[in-house]
Formats: structure tokens, C-alpha cells, sequence
DNA sequence: GATGAATGAGTTTTCATTCAT
DNA sequence: GATGAATGAAAACTCATTCAT
């Protein structure tokens, strides 16, 4: 036990190989042989020793993603002000990351469409991704009320703000050589004029 | 060799079968026992057959998706007057493509991504995919040129219009009771003041 | 080497979570792994620390049936007057032992039938189990002698005996809710007839 | 499918390996390794190519030594007059199959114990064989009303009279060198003693 | 002595592809 | 041309055992 808490180095060591092969190669090419490799294990059989499957550890790399990602963007959102300022904050720490950690959030985006169908064990974490969604359109909704955006359907604009930054993050994987920071405001930008208040 | 030109009856049904089986379980769990069966073939040989590997039946469907969503796109946009007039038109046209074609372009999402890293044949595919992004942006440039739209970075704007459309396109299959006219209405709105020139 | 007679208490814990395994899954599926979760161990390591391998162990779980048999067991066949009598009080006594210790004999019976073909060290367990259906062989034999039982053949009478014993043991416990007693009665009735001589 | 009725000459083949298998080395040790090594048979993959995974084989094998007993059997058993007598068929033509099919009843032995605890597809002959022991059952009871069989528990004979024929059959495997026949005879000889009217 | 992480051979199964008919 | 049985490499996973601590 205690394992939930403290991920053993070996644990950290192989979801580390796990989300460099996923980076480079997506889901589907992703093995254990691979991972292995990456990560200068000996045995595919050694994975299976730590983890209790391929969905377990998929699921380990999207919580360690998650992890990463909420130390670095929480902080960040909690300091703007106002509805319109988290939203930009959280537009920008996310594509920030990109510097940070390069292979975390592309490795994300292959694991999360294909955790659909696994297990029942799994769903929790889908579950967090749905509501972490839902807790956006809130603020959405919450912001229109204030009158700090204006009218426009939340549903619609929560899932472009996902397609969006998740499309961003992709597309910068293949041309790496874009600055990061420009693009984030970029796209901060867009959204404020998306969800600005008529004039 | 006839056969780039005149598609035998056989390859049509297996390409139906392979965009319902990707809709369905995603390219990763997309297999050639899962296509033979879904499309009613007696053995996975067959496929074999008729498509020189996984790759090329991959860009056979990515071929159909493509010539299917032309047919309904290209009239509509091609109706529409000036560049936020046709910006419009392929947001809904393609939202709308989802009543048409409801597996079709999921199928699409599946493939490709999934093209990358394969052998040199398929970098046409490629190409064409990213061309067409090229395109997109050319336009806006010459629409910020026309002064119909305001001043943003259209590498940005055309990978966050693109994310978006399939950020839509993916949840709504998850939520296929939602109507598909409004939310390509919102979708078009949303680029639409993301687009527009400053007051 | 006082392990011999000095069996150490994790032996025992180890031997016990064999039996419960054993009886439950069967031999083809009981693994060390599943052992040690049952057992409560924290490693598979641990029993082949304790055990010689996985035939040792076997071994040693049916060693330890055989203890918990003879001791329920024996004072009550010597209590019995006359080969008949013994005979009556082996079969109800190896029944009757299913309600004091209900995994044991189900246990020995998965455990028994694969020790042959393993190496050497076990023939003499394998030895010591056809000595014991020899002298029940014997018993009848001498019991022909005295008068005491009809004309059969002993080796198809002490084989079937055994099976009929494991077969009662076996199906008991899939039909759990059946009284054991009158098993066991209805069973030393039934070769009290077939051993009986003829009027 | 055809395949139920008509059983390709390669599951045959797979099916008579995987009997010699079972009946050598035991459920425990027997995998599609050595089977498909048994059967000449170059890659383990055919065999999961003609049946749907382990348990399925199983169920064939178990399908197959059926029906050869049945062959064998069920003109002998129909062909004895009265209860008594059938019962007396039912035992010797089980024991004589022996000599006819040395392997397949060893078989049988090995895999109907390992089959419970899987999945319910295999319910169907796991009932079926159950479903047997019920007639045999019903025969007794029948035997016992007609005044040809004495009073016993019909529960504890059928199950005692199927422990019985394994244990002959088991015992024979390891002592080849016995004739079939006596056995038979003996056995029968038996439970005509153990059934009889009390004079 | 005792522990549990590591090992690598072994398991069943699925994969895309080949090839005799 | 068309078929489907056969192939063998690779997949995820389990196994009993080893070994550094």
C-alpha cells in the first residue's frame, strides 16, 4: 500500500518512458516493449509487475499529467482577476506548459480519447475529465450572469475552448520550433473577443 | 490499374466497414478481423486483397470522408458571399455534415492523426490534410487584407478553428441528442466575433 | 534443519493459504501469487524462501492433510471392532472429517493427481499415498481370509472406494447444504453390502 | 457456420492432440505449446485460429470424448435387459472403452473439474454432464419402485458409482499392464452387490 | 534470517499478411 | 480474380524463482 501516495522511483521511472513513447508515437503504436526500451527496463514483464495493466498505467500517466499541470496552472488562475482574467489565465498556463514539460499534454491527448470503453476502473478518471469541463462552463455561465461575458452557448464555447487549446498543443508538437508564449496570447485573445459583451 | 479510378464494389463495403468500426472503438482498437466482420467479409485476408496494407486502407477511407464532405461542403461555401460569408459556411457545413454522415468524420479523427510516422506513400494524404489548413489560412490573411476581418495570427486562428470544429464533432458523439443546426450556428458565431475587425 | 519437525509459523500460514486456494480455484489456477494475497503475504518471494518450490510445497499441504486426517481418523478406526467395522468407520470418518476441516480434503484431492511427474524428491509422498490404498488392500485381504468379507476383487474394491470417497468429497462440496452424517452412514452402508458375503 | 456439424479436418487434429496432451500430462501442464507440438502443428496461434481460446478447446475436447462414448456405449447399454442389467452395461462398456480409447477417458477426467469457474458458456456441458448423472439417478429410483433395487440413497450410489468408474479408469492409466475386462466385470459385479434387494 | 523488487521464460491471444487453391 | 486457411511475429500478462538489501 502507501503506494496511492508515494509512486515508488520505478513507478515514476516507467509512466516517465510512458509518456515519451506515447509523445512520439500515439496510443496506438504505444507497447510495453517500448515503453520498456525508453525507459531501460529489462522486461515488458516488470511493467506488468508495477502496474496492473495497460489501463492502469495509462491511467497513471494521465494522473501524473494532471498533477504537473494543476502545479503549474492553479496558482497562475487563482492570481487573475475577475471571470474574464481566469479564463486567460488559463488559456495561457496551459499552452505555457508546453515549455515546461513538452510531452506531457501530447501525451495526454492520446490517452484520454482512448480510455473510452476500458474498464469500469477507469471511469473516475473520465469522469474528473468531464466534470473538470462541466466546472468551466459554470464559470462561463456565471461570468454571462455577471455580465462580464456576453450571450453566446456555453456548451458550444467550452468545447472549442478544449478543441482549441488541445489543437494548439498538437499542432506545436510537429513545428516545435514556434515560440510558446506568443501563441498563448494569441489564443487568450481570440476567446476574449469570442466571449466579449456586445458593445 | 483501373482500379484508382473504378472502386470494385468490394473495396466500397470494406471502407464502409473500416469508418464504422473506427466511429465505433477508435483507430487504436480498429483491427482487420473488427473491419471483416463489421462489413461482413469471411476472412481478413480479403481486405489484404483489395488494400496493399492497414496504411492504404487507412487513406482509402480518409479519401472517402474527404470526397463526401467536398460533395456537401464546397456548393454551400462556394454559395456564400465574401470571406466571413464562406468562414461561416465551412464551420456549419461541416457541423451539419454530422446528420449526413454521423460516423464519417469521427472516422476521420481517428485516421488521422494516426498517419503520421507511416511509410512515404501516405505523406500525400498528409499534404493535402495540411494544404488545406494552408488554404484556410491564406484566406484569412486575404480577408485581413480586405479589412473584413480584424488583426489576429492566423496560424493561430486556423489551428483553433480547426480544434474547435472537431472538439464539436467528437462530443457530439458522445451526445448525439443534441441538434446539430444550433450548435454549428453558435460555432460560426463564436469565430465570427473571434474574427471580427476592433470597433 | 529442525524444520523437519519444527514447522515455522509462517510455513504454516503459507500451508494454509495453499489449502483455501487450492480448494477454491483448483490446481490449474492456483498460482503463488494468489497464495501469498490469501495468505496475507506481502511478496511471492516469501514462499520460495520457505519452500523448496512450488512441488514442496504441494507436498507439504498434503502432509499436512494427512496430519489433520489421521488424527481425526485413526482413534476411530481403532475403536471399531473387526475389518467390517474398520472398513465402516474409515469411509464415516473421512466423510465426517468434511465438517471439521471442509477445505482440506478438497485441497488434497487437486493437490494428489499432479505430483506425478515431478522430480524425484516427491516419490516418496506418492510412495507413502499407494502404501496407504495397500493396506487397506491388505485389510480386505485379510479380512477374505478370516471370513469376514465375500469373494471380490481387492484392487478394484479398494479403487473404488477411493473413488467413491473423492467423489462424495468433491460433489459435497458443490452441495454444501447436505448433511454429512448420513453421507457418510449411506456411503459405509453401500460397501458394507458390496464386501459383504453372500447369503 | 457449418463448423458445429462439420468439424474441419485441422480441429481434428487439435482436438486429438490436446487429448493426448491432457491425458499425459494433466490439465495443469498441458498448453497450446505442447498441443500444437503434439499435433505437428507449427505456431500456437493456429490453435486460438480455430477455436475461440482455451476453454473452447476444452469444451471440444470434452465434446469429442462424449461422443465416442456414446458410440461406444449406448448400444450395449440398450441392448441389456432391465435396470440391473443397464447398470451393469453402463459400467462395463464405460470401462471397456479403455481398450478402445485408451486416452480420451483420462482426458475427460483432466478437463471437467478445470472447467467450472469459467465462463458461462460452458455451463451448457457442465449441465449436460450433471444433467447425466440426473438420469442415471432417476434410473435408480425407477430400479428402486420396480422392487429391482434394494433401499439406498440414490444421491450417494450414482455419485459413489461415477467416483468409482474415474478411480478404475485413473488407476488403469498408471497400470496399463491390467486387463480391461476382469475390471469391468469386477466393478459391475460390485455395485450389483451394493444395489441388491436385501434377501 | 527475512523481505520484496526484479527477472525472464512462459502463458494465451491478436495482429496484418501470405499463399495454395 | 477471389477466397479463407495458415502463418509467425508481437501483444499483454502471469509464472515461479532469484537476489540485493
Amino acid at each position: 500500500m502507501g503506494r496511492t501516495f508515494t509512486e515508488s522511483a520505478r513507478r515514476t521511472q516507467i509512466v516517465q518512458g510512458a509518456i515519451e513513447v506515447l509523445a512520439e508515437v500515439g496510443y496506438a503504436r504505444t507497447s510495453f516493449a517500448k515503453i520498456a526500451k525508453q525507459a531501460g527496463l529489462s522486461s515488458t514483464g516488470m511493467i506488468s509487475y508495477h502496474f496492473a495493466g495497460k489501463d492502469d498505467l495509462m491511467r497513471a500517466v494521465a494522473t501524473e499529467v494532471w498533477r504537473v499541470s494543476e502545479e503549474y496552472m492553479l496558482p497562475r488562475i487563482e492570481a487573475a482577476e475577475g471571470n474574464r482574467g481566469r479564463l486567460r489565465a488559463y488559456i495561457e498556463s496551459t499552452i505555457e506548459l508546453l515549455s515546461v514539460y513538452p510531452k506531457h499534454l501530447a501525451a495526454l491527448l492520446e490517452v484520454v480519447p482512448n480510455l473510452q470503453g476500458s474498464d469500469p476502473s477507469l471511469l473516475g478518471y473520465r469522469d474528473s475529465a468531464r466534470s473538470m469541463m462541466e466546472i468551466q462552463q459554470k464559470r462561463l455561465e456565471e461570468g454571462q450572469a455577471l455580465g462580464e461575458f456576453g450571450e453566446f452557448d456555453t456548451w458550444v464555447m467550452v468545447t472549442a475552448l478544449r478543441g482549441a487549446i488541445d489543437a494548439v498543443v498538437m499542432r506545436w508538437h510537429s513545428e516545435p520550433h514556434l515560440d510558446v508564449a506568443p501563441l498563448a496570447r494569441q489564443l487568450a485573445d481570440l476567446f476574449e473577443r469570442a466571449t466579449r459583451r456586445e458593445p
